[in-house]
RNA sequence: GGAGAGAUGGCAGAGUGGUCGAAUGCGGCGGUCUUGAAAACCGUUGUACUGCAAGGUACCGGGGGUUCGAAUCCCUCUCUCUCCGCCA
């Protein structure tokens, strides 16, 4: 969330740049400046209380220690009287805070000056390309098809055994799998990002770190009875690690890595766009995630998608990337690339990966801090990407590779896979 | 799942009702000494809110209570450890 501070200091700024986002926000904004003067008032005469009654708890163990009972009578009724006050504003202290808090969380990142005017998709911003869209034989057919002819992957399968967008992967589709995401970590630990291995389930003070709670509770899974939740992506516990920390200011750049399954509801979804390996309720994913010095973080988001693209390029697969508009990037983001590759039996861009930077947007949640040289702690700014989300790679890798005879394994990934085809 | 013990500053660890934001040691930072380093010695070393400032307030796992006053007493929750059981 947005820092008090910030909307302090510049409400109009703040009002101004929402509005790329089409988020109106002057209303909202009002209502922090009066609930933060509503709170702020309400402590300065609860502690002057405090510092009252502190002062009267001590001269009544002093007047005790002396023997005069009397007036350590008179100054008890004194403090009873008080704290009835106390009490009181206690509360009001409390009521204020959480509402401050819940119109805070309500309110989105600012989008950077780098964010182009736009309201759906079509506005994006095509950044670059690259890769050869491939011309496909007479009879090649999308990717859902192929998994059925080569028995890779079953979706009635996974039907059965849980529902809807749980896919079975056999034979040499579970291989691919495997292949891939082995392929991914390999490759981001050799751009300095530390392997981690997270829980993929996690509390709710984690899920509300990073953003999925309160709003997007209904995109997660949730175990009612342990109040835990299945991470849709491995952003959730590895950005949590660094909750409530204060780092070192050369500890910066963070880079971690992480593979895990992520686990989404999307409910609501019908039709061709999702069919296949298009949307899925449980997916293999490699996420990068950097936490960064404010002062660097935009350089390491541009070093973070040229590392992006490395992968794509390496799989031999048609990429662009899009710089998103201000009304098709996350609540949370301050600037995102998208990553697109394309499907060639389908005919249409999927999208693989989305690299962001949040800015300071989730460590003021997080309470993510590194200690400057003046011995002040201050937010650290965090990013993450996919690099990369299989399902999507895996459809397009089938379809544009595919042959009459099999379907080609990238040069890349064949020391991963060990076979050069599937067929 | 059963029984017991515990949770204090970066770490270790004292503190069982007031003078405790908290001894001491280690670590960190600054300095003296040294050609340099080590050792020794001296000083310093939590976070947040609030205030122009001086300062004030809160925080000893979380929440609640007793009391004029709580790290300290009581209740409750969470977590950790030990033993037993079960188990990949």
């Amino acid at each position: 969330m947005l820092t008090l501070q910030v909307i302090k200091e510049n409400p109009d700024e703040v009002i101004n740049r929402l509005a790329k986002k089409h988020f109106d926000a002057k209303e909202v904004i009002e209502k922090v400046l009066e609930a933060d003067k509503n709170r702020r008032s309400t402590q300065l005469e609860l502690d002057s209380t405090l510092a009252e009654l502190n002062g009267l708890s001590k001269t009544i163990g002093q007047l005790m220690k002396e023997g005069k009972k009397e007036e350590a009578e008179s100054a008890r009724a004194r403090v009873a009287e008080m704290k009835e006050g106390v009490k009181y504003m206690d509360a009001q202290m409390k009521a204020c805070d959480e509402e401050l808090q819940a119109l805070l969380v309500t309110i989105p990142n600012l989008p950077s000056d780098l964010v182009p005017e736009g309201r759906v998709a079509e506005d994006n911003v095509v950044e670059r390309a690259g890769g050869e869209i491939p011309e496909l034989f007479e009879g090649a057919v999308p990717h859902w098809d192929l998994a059925k002819k080569y028995d890779l992957i079953d979706f009635e399968l996974g039907v059965k055994i849980t529902g809807a967008g749980f896919p079975v992967y056999k034979g040499k589709g579970a291989r691919l799998q495997r292949a891939l995401i082995n392929f991914f970590l390999d490759n981001a630990r050799d751009a300095g990002y530390l392997e981690v291995q997270p829980p993929y389930v996690v509390n709710a003070a984690s899920g509300y770190g990073t953003g999925q709670l309160p709003d997007k509770e209904g995109q997660m899974y949730h175990s009612t009875l342990d109040d835990l939740y299945l991470i849709p992506t491995a952003e959730v516990p590895v950005t949590n690690i660094y909750r409530d920390v204060i780092l070192n200011e050369n500890d910066l750049p963070i880079k971690n890595t992480a593979y895990s399954a992520c686990f989404r509801r999307e409910a609501g979804s019908y039709g061709k766009d999702v069919r296949g390996l298009n949307r899925l309720h449980q997916f293999d994913k490699v996420e990068i995630v950097q936490i960064q010095h404010p002062e660097k973080s935009y350089e390491t988001l541009q070093e973070m998608v040229a590392y992006v693209q490395t992968l794509v390029d390496k799989l031999e697969l048609p990429w662009r990337i899009l710089r998103l508009c201000g009304g098709d990037m996350s609540f949370t983001s301050a600037l995102t690339f998208d990553f697109e590759v394309y499907s060639a039996a389908q005919q249409r861009w999927l999208e693989v990966s989305s690299v962001s930077n949040f800015e300071s947007y989730q460590a003021n949640r997080l309470k993510c801090r590194f200690r400057s040289e003046d011995k002040k702690p201050q937010l650290c700014h965090t990013l993450n990407g996919s690099a990369l989300a299989l399902p999507r790679i895996v459809a397009a890798l089938l379809e544009n590779n595919q042959t009459p005879n099999g379907i080609r394994v990238p040069k890349a990934l064949v020391p991963y896979t060990g076979f050069e085809m599937i067929d």
